[in-house]
RNA sequence: GAUCCCGUAGUUAAAUGGAUAUAACGGAUUCCUCCUAAGAAUCAGAUCUGGGUUCGAUUCCCGGCGGGAUCGCCA
């Protein structure tokens, strides 16, 4: 129910009979056309651009022809009570009083699902987190796994089919320095040789320790003596203990994967030699030079003619390698075979949600995705920009080497999920996002979290003076339905809401909905503190009972609140 | 050098191509006998720059300038 998109379409068709009987011209496309909510001081609960869009193709100018619309208008809709005229040429509508409250019991009919806009039925692949299976998941990828997860939320919420995934990469040279790390660190307990620090590539966190004691206590690999022996059989062991660390940071935000897609098991498969012919048929592979990067500091390049993929036909930069110098598969060709696996299990839209460091990989794979399906598979990447963590404004440093990164597990011990998700999610994912320790722990107006949350728990605790229950139905039946200024306000936000998400999962950007909600919630706060200065402004007053018009007010508040935090996972707690 | 992202009050951000650019923090001034002051009210303060498209540009396109990220036979 989506006031804006229903009248946008209405006034369009009555355009378009206008234009049959000879009464207007329109343009050659109505895109333009839009219904939004008039800015704040003004009157009018929507807002059209009828005038404007047709001034041009009418040869009159946009105030003339709002004027016809004017009476065309309100002709035709019994439910508008006003239409204004303000320059240069907006109508401005003004509902009845009547059509509020018919839009109020709509919204309580729909509970959680008030706001979602259906669309036909697609089959999506959301991939996101895919960090490396060497270790627990530190900050930056929490925003990624985050974001993906939402999106998915969104996705679900207009009816789509979502299948969200990791695709693991078990198999390249991080995983190899992994395994020996726990390597050295099981010959560390095992024999007391100390772990070799000075070796660079290696992985000397704390956590190798105990995926080493694990494994040395699971006692599947009985001798460590030669490497080389158990190398296959380590590998899978530690990789098998780094996801689940993973898992449990995932668990622990909040994110449940439907899909594990291990790289290795595609190899296994053959799916890049798959792929490759695939790519050959189409004449997209050759034999050739690339050049080398053109960036200051670097020398060390020697050519060689090489396996490559002719991305540039999509858009891509260079033509990007296949085989290493050993003749062994890259990361790439790896990554196309998995795109491949996707396209032939039947997604026709596949969303990759990457870390800001991966951004210059978006061409290459948007190439091999277009190349492999013949443009008939959606690709789309979004990039979430990196996460500066502060504590009390100051940057707190982190250094992989060291170990001594912070990681999902310390930051959800010190700040909890729902500040994490919601700070996270709260800009855009273009944009560098600060992360501040302190401010998202206090109880104050100054975290969005609690200020959304508390919204919600104020609205509880009327509820619980009264001997109501919040979840049990309320219906209107003959009582008078008068709104005041401010209530007209929030319901005014209140429909919004299906327009918020509506951008929000077109554009993939949900950040929109903690902002939604943190002004919804700003409303509410608002009106509450009227009852400070005005009694009659109470929702409980002695005085009188609590009119029907009020509780479904605070009712529809709390339902749109409750489902936009349930879709971006954060808890709505009844009391605080 | 190339590619991608960003440039809006002192600071951090918001704004499907709309109107008087929206908030928060910080600053100034108020309000606790009152359903949760863990809050609310009032004031001052901003679109980097030059073009273009448009009835209309913070938004779209092209060029500067500034900040960040990335570049490979790492993943």
């Amino acid at each position: 129910m989506n006031i804006f998109s229903i009248y946008l379409e209405k006034i369009k068709q009555l355009l378009i009979e206008l234009e049959k009987s000879k009464k207007i011209i329109l343009p050659n496309n109505l895109n333009n056309l839009t219904i939004e909510l008039p800015p704040k001081d003004l009157e009018g609960d929507i807002s059209c651009n009828a005038a404007l869009v047709l001034s041009k193709a009418n040869n009159k100018k946009a105030n003339d022809i709002a004027v016809l619309l004017q009476n065309y208008l309100t002709k035709r809709f019994a439910e508008f009570k006003n239409i204004s005229i303000v320059k240069p040429g907006f109508l401005n509508i003004e509902f009845k009083e009547e059509f509020w409250k018919n839009f109020l019991i709509k919204l309580l009919s729909l509970k959680e699902n008030y706001g979602s806009n259906p669309v036909h039925k697609e089959k999506y692949n959301v991939e996101f987190v895919s960090a490396n299976p060497t270790g627990p998941l530190h900050v930056g990828h929490c925003r990624g796994a985050i974001l993906g997860d939402v999106i998915s939320n969104l996705l679900i919420f207009n009816g789509s089919d979502v299948t969200r995934e990791y695709y693991v990469n078990d198999y390249g040279n991080q995983v190899k320095n992994f395994t020996i790390s726990v390597y050295y660190r099981i010959i560390e307990i095992l024999e007391n040789k100390k772990f070799p620090e000075n070796i660079d590539d290696l992985y000397p966190g704390e956590y190798i320790i105990d995926i080493a004691k694990k494994i040395i206590n699971k006692k599947i690999i009985i001798k460590f003596n030669n490497l080389e022996n158990i190398y296959d059989q380590l590998r899978d062991l530690s990789v098998k203990e780094a996801i689940e660390l993973i898992k449990i940071n995932l668990k622990s935000l909040g994110i449940h994967h439907n899909n594990f897609v291990f790289e290795s098991k595609l190899i296994k498969a053959k799916e890049i030699q798959k792929t490759i012919e695939k790519l050959k048929k189409k004449n997209l592979v050759y034999l050739g030079k690339i050049s080398a990067p053109k960036f200051v500091g670097k020398t060390d390049w020697t050519e060689r003619k090489q396996m490559l993929f002719k991305s540039t036909l999509y858009g891509d930069d260079k033509d990007r390698p296949l085989q290493k110098i050993d003749s062994s598969w890259t990361y790439f060709a790896g990554d196309l075979a998995y795109h491949n696996n996707k396209i032939e299990r039947k997604f026709v839209n596949l969303i990759n949600v990457l870390g800001a460091d991966h951004a210059g990989y978006i061409k290459r794979i948007n190439a091999g995705v277009n190349a492999l399906s013949d443009k008939k598979v959606k690709i789309d990447c979004k990039v979430s920009q990196l996460v500066k963590l502060l504590k009390n404004g100051k940057p707190l440093k982190m250094s992989k080497r060291k170990g001594d990164y912070v990681t999902v597990e310390d930051l959800i011990n010190e700040v909890g999920k729902d500040s994490i998700r919601f700070i996270m999610l709260s800009r855009s994912n273009d944009v560098e996002l600060d992360f501040d320790f302190k401010k998202v722990t206090e109880k104050t107006k100054d975290n969005p979290v609690f200020y959304v949350q508390y919204c919600y728990a104020r609205i509880c605790s009327v509820f619980r003076n009264l001997n109501k229950d919040i979840k049990e139905e309320i219906k209107f039946e003959n009582e008078t339905f008068h709104i005041n200024l401010h209530e007209k306000q929030i319901i005014k936000k209140l429909s919004e809401w299906p327009k918020c998400l509506s951008v929000s999962a077109k554009r993939m950007e949900p950040h929109r909905i903690p902002v939604y909600l943190y002004e919804l919630a700003t409303l509410f706060h608002s009106y509450w503190n009227l009852g400070k200065d005005n009694i009659d402004f109470r929702f409980i007053n002695n005085n009188r009972p609590t009119s029907k018009t009020k509780l479904i007010i605070l009712k529809c508040i709390s339902t749109v609140i409750e489902s936009g935090m349930n879709l971006i996972g954060v808890n709505t707690p009844d009391k605080m």
